[in-house]
DNA sequence: GAAAAGGTTTTAATATATGAAACCTATTTT
DNA sequence: AAAATAGGTTTCATATATTAAAACCTTTTC
């Protein structure tokens, strides 16, 4: 209410379509229980909705997704313009060193993985195209906050927190810019397990002419991959030379 | 105005973002010139999107959109469940024939494009994933067409017309109706160089348990590589192979 | 240096969205 | 089998939220 220009009723719809990003199908009643908006009017918004086709009504009544949103999720022109040249890029690299490799952005204080190849036969992780990762505990997050101002820094912090999800993973704001120092320093960051157990992984940014930050790439795998400081080191190496060929696609031509 | 439950500000929005089915980006005023809405109403309506991360802004004020519909558009339960079924048997089967191959559906009234496999080094088709394509004279169209009711073969016509895209084009109801029984008879639609010229392309329909169509797979070719029945017989013959495969793979354990 | 284009803000009027309540129709409970 | 409940749809009076005109502010163009 506070906000100028603040419309409830463009509110009420966009908040009923945010929802499918965490549930794949939804009734009337359960869309209702989440959001406690008035019967009539969210019948009416859902009415509105579907009849625009950004959702569709299944056989037993239950909301989803409409084809509009996926047809407009594949219009998407810079994260899709990174994600259209990288992708061949981190596919070939992907089967080539048969690890899974990522491609993430900074989505205002959300990293989102915008595009993921995982080989055929390994352990499937959990993450998928489009979804988010925390920050601070990724090697996707770690690289996009270090080439982010110190501000950005700190506003992600104060939205999601330092949530410990392993015995590794940083939980002070301190030693979090201590890690950002070595990023920057040495220009990869090293996921030592601090987001799921068994799980290591190396990450590089991938600079913009300006040197501003367009996104993040990195390799995943299982810590019996990555056993020793000689395998990850050659990863890096390889990881940079992709991002740079990359780069060089792209267009862009200095560092 | 006339459909009951209608609601003039949530449409604002809704046709706002729907533009970019079309456009990569818009300023204020383009879309002002489009829409012909009020100007602060427009300015209302875009601060709401762009808040909510429907719409972003770039550095030149142009709108536009934003990774919540990014996000939302990898969502998608329906499309992206047989989407992620048969995108590597598609991406296998592309790369052993060295053809083109696409996967669409009917939405509503559109043949959507939800997948699709170009082998590298080749003449790049003008489709895109999310795009649509025109029913009467695609493979694909032609394929959703024939497995759908007459009722809606006849509202498709109303809704798109009978376009002349090539002297092979099919522009009467007439002819039309007759193809899509041999289309059934056959089970395989082929398109002679009817929407483009130098393209050929034969699709096969994906049908579920009850024979309810659910998608068409297709492999599309320039003409002379599609240039004897024998050929065409074979890549037929693939094409149903694969999506017999899919339709194993889904579940679908009847015909 | 004036004019135009592009975008932002204010405000009064009222059209429009709202929510209460009634209603309908399957399911479930007793 | 009747009653109660859950899930969804419709109506309608009302006030609130949306609208559009107009003024305003920048930046660009002439």
């Amino acid at each position: 209410m506070l906000k100028k220009y603040y419309s409830s009723t463009i509110q009420r719809a966009l908040d009923i379509l945010s929802l499918f990003e965490d549930y794949n199908k939804l009734s009337f009643s359960q869309i209702q229980n989440i959001l406690k908006f008035n019967k009539s009017t969210l019948f009416r918004v859902l009415h509105n909705l579907e009849n625009n086709n950004y959702l569709s009504l299944d056989k037993h009544g239950r909301y989803e997704l409409g084809l509009k949103i996926f047809i407009l999720g594949n219009r998407i022109s810079s994260a899709n313009k990174l994600k259209k040249v990288a992708s061949c890029y981190l596919k070939n690299f992907s089967e080539k060193i048969r690890l899974t490799v990522h491609i993430g952005i900074l989505d205002g204080l959300n990293v989102v993985i915008i595009d993921k190849y995982e080989p055929p036969n390994t352990i499937k992780m959990v993450s998928h195209i489009g979804g988010m990762v925390p920050a601070h505990c990724t090697g996707q997050g770690k690289v996009l906050l270090a080439y982010s101002s110190e501000e950005k820094v700190k506003r992600i912090i104060k939205a999601h927190g330092l949530k410990k999800y392993t015995p590794n993973t940083i939980t002070t704001t301190e030693s979090l810019f201590n890690e950002i120092n070595k990023i920057r320093k040495y220009g990869y960051a090293f996921d030592n397990s601090e987001h799921e157990k068994h799980i290591k992984c190396v990450a590089v940014p991938i600079l913009n002419e300006s040197n501003e930050l367009e996104a993040a790439i990195s390799i995943t795998a299982l810590s019996m991959d990555f056993n020793s400081r000689k395998i990850i080191n050659q990863h890096i190496k390889m990881l940079k030379e992709i991002r740079d060929e990359i780069r060089r696609k792209i267009g862009y031509t200095r560092n």
